[in-house]
RNA sequence: GCGCCCGUAGCUCAGUGGAUAGAGCGCUCGCCUCCGGAGCGAGAGGUCGCAGGUUCGAAUCCUGCCGGGCGCGCCA
């Protein structure tokens, strides 16, 4: 329970003091304007209607009701605009408030669930047919720090590269890298990039050998790039699944799939292949598992890479794909379904695109041809904070536009620096004082003091949010308020030195936890110098 | 035709029912005897795509339209 959770408490309380049910949970929530105090809450307005009373009359009297509630914390309340009810709280609640998010010490602000749940994320699972581009850098970033931030919730997650290793976009690699090696052109529709010939050169006997030889010995040596890169990134997964291995033993993950869904009276043949009764569960058409030709379909095999990871005991399977597979949302849904599991068991977060943008326009982004930034490429120009914080300051339902120029000029301002700067500053002031840190709950507080309390204590709640609506960004929109309100408190307060130092310390040591705790769940590194 | 996402300051974007809509960058002016200037303060800059609706209250929810991105295979 940290001071806003006890407070939020109160309101209830002394909501219900009044006789009745609010309509909706009141709020309790830091007015813009400085002038409405440190907390206001619509719990007048609520009311209103239950108790056939004008809101500002509620509110006088939820007023005396929070007095009683709060005791010395509360200063005043007053009542404000159409039925607010403003709560100024007292420089020792700030106090108090203060000593509370100490005492939680490193774990402030992590979830502890009653029952936490086992998840897999799913994310990057690009096929190894070249070098990662910048786009594999977002869903990197992001599904690392859903990872992270569900963890903090107090789940237990693991991170899983998915990948095909089986079908045709492996084969024109291999036919792309032979054709190489023998001095052609790569077939119309294989790769082209200059990744290919270098490929060509690390595999002796590339012109000669099977395409099958050259094809595996080409993913092998794809992948070990990929996964350096993701290693530089400070991405790691759990586990790489295969989806050849989904063909593998007796009886393969495909015909358990199939047989789990015959036993749910799924499936049927007609014109030789393989149907699932997807109609019955809302689908439009019926889908093919497998070809008349005998040949399984990718939905046969995503069916049976979700089987097996139930197979495996997750209670929720997120999965974060691109713009272009939302199409595959509504299919997967009704696979669950069909598997007799429940839908809700999955989650398919969209990650919009990245757009390259060169001299003010979008430039085409092809695998295939060999056109494209690759996150090697963004990482050299920029970093990997740089990077990570890019991808992760915009919400995941938005596009990005990326312009290595502009961001290449714009890494030096970009804000993750200032936040890290923050926090080194912090390591700074403890390398110069001999104070232990220390809460005196009766000394007087500047207002930017005050103002630092409050942002810490939203630490918990911002936290909580970002990992049930999956959406890191607010983390970094958090990071950079806070860092901001830190700065503040820099400037208005001296701490070394002063009468004050213990508690001016103490407040800059929460700060600096929490900013490092912020900067972790982004997977962003906390400088004690820069 | 159907579906998903987006439209907020010059630019890039936060803001999923509260009061006078914010940040970063850019622009103008001011600030380095003071714990780290990667900074601080002040200012200019907005029909929150448009039109209706719900509500005491809408950038936020609902409907329709406009504009942009991406999808709707016995492809992968």
């Amino acid at each position: 329970m940290t001071a806003l959770d006890d407070l939020r408490a109160a309101v209830g309380r002394a909501a219900a003091s009044l006789g009745a049910q609010p309509k909706a949970p009141p709020t309790l929530e830091r007015p813009r304007q400085a002038g409405h105090g440190d907390y206001a809450t619509n719990a007048a307005m609520l009311l209103a209607g239950a108790l056939k009373a004008p809101p500002r009359e509620i509110a006088e009297r939820l007023a005396t009701a929070m007095a009683a509630e709060l005791g010395d914390a509360l200063d005043r309340a007053e009542v404000a605009g159409p039925g607010f009810l403003n709560l100024f709280l007292t420089d020792a609640w700030h106090g108090r408030a203060l000593a509370g998010v100490l005492a939680a010490g490193e774990d402030y602000g992590a979830g502890r669930p009653e029952k936490p749940e086992r998840v897999l994320v799913e994310f990057v699972s690009a096929n190894p047919t070249g070098p990662l581009t910048a786009a594999s850098g977002r869903h990197a970033a992001y599904g690392d720090a859903l990872r992270r931030l569900l963890r903090f919730a107090g789940h237990s997650v693991d991170g899983e590269y998915y990948f095909n290793d089986a079908g045709s976009q492996v084969r024109k690699l291999g036919l792309s890298i032979q054709a190489r090696a023998r001095g052609d052109e790569p077939p119309e529709d294989g790769y082209q990039g200059d990744y290919v010939a270098e490929l060509a050169a690390e595999i002796p006997e590339a012109a000669t050998a099977e395409v099958e030889v050259v094809t595996r010995r080409g993913v092998e040596l794809v992948f070990a790039r990929i996964r350096a890169t993701l290693a530089a990134y400070r991405v790691e997964f759990e586990s790489f699944f295969s989806e050849a291995a989904l063909y593998e033993g007796e009886p393969d993950a495909v015909h358990r799939a199939y047989a789990r869904l015959e036993e749910q009276g799924r499936l049927y043949r007609s014109d030789g292949a393989l149907w699932l009764r997807t109609t019955e569960l809302g689908d439009d058409k019926d889908r093919v598992l497998e070809r008349a030709t005998g040949a399984a379909t990718y939905f046969a095999s995503d069916i049976a890479y979700h089987e097996h990871k139930l197979e495996r005991g997750y209670d929720l399977l997120i999965d974060v794909l691109g713009a272009d597979h939302h199409g595959y949302i509504g299919r997967m849904k009704v696979a669950m379904a069909a598997l007799g599991a429940d839908p809700a068991r999955l989650e398919i977060p969209i990650l919009q695109f990245v757009h390259v943008v060169e001299g003010g326009e979008r430039a085409s982004m092809s695998k295939r041809r060999g056109e494209f930034i690759t996150l090697d490429d963004l990482i050299a120009e920029i970093g990997v904070d740089a990077a990570r914080w890019f991808m992760l300051a915009r919400s995941h339902d938005s596009a990005v536009d990326l312009d290595l120029d502009l961001a290449r000029r714009q890494s030096a301002e970009n804000p993750v620096y200032y936040v890290q700067y923050a926090h080194a500053r912090i390591a700074s002031i403890r390398r110069r004082t001999q104070v232990e840190p220390a809460v005196e709950e009766a000394t007087a507080l500047h207002p930017s003091e005050r103002a630092l309390v409050k942002a810490l204590l939203e630490f918990p709640v911002e936290a909580a949010d970002a990992a049930e609506r999956r959406a890191p960004h607010r983390i970094s929109a958090y990071a950079l308020e806070l860092a901001q309100v830190f700065t503040a408190f820099y400037r208005d307060c001296q701490i070394v030195g002063e009468p004050e130092e213990a508690g001016r310390l103490a407040l800059a040591v929460a700060a600096q936890r929490t900013l490092a705790r912020s900067l972790d769940l982004l997977g962003i590194t906390a400088p004690e110098e820069m």
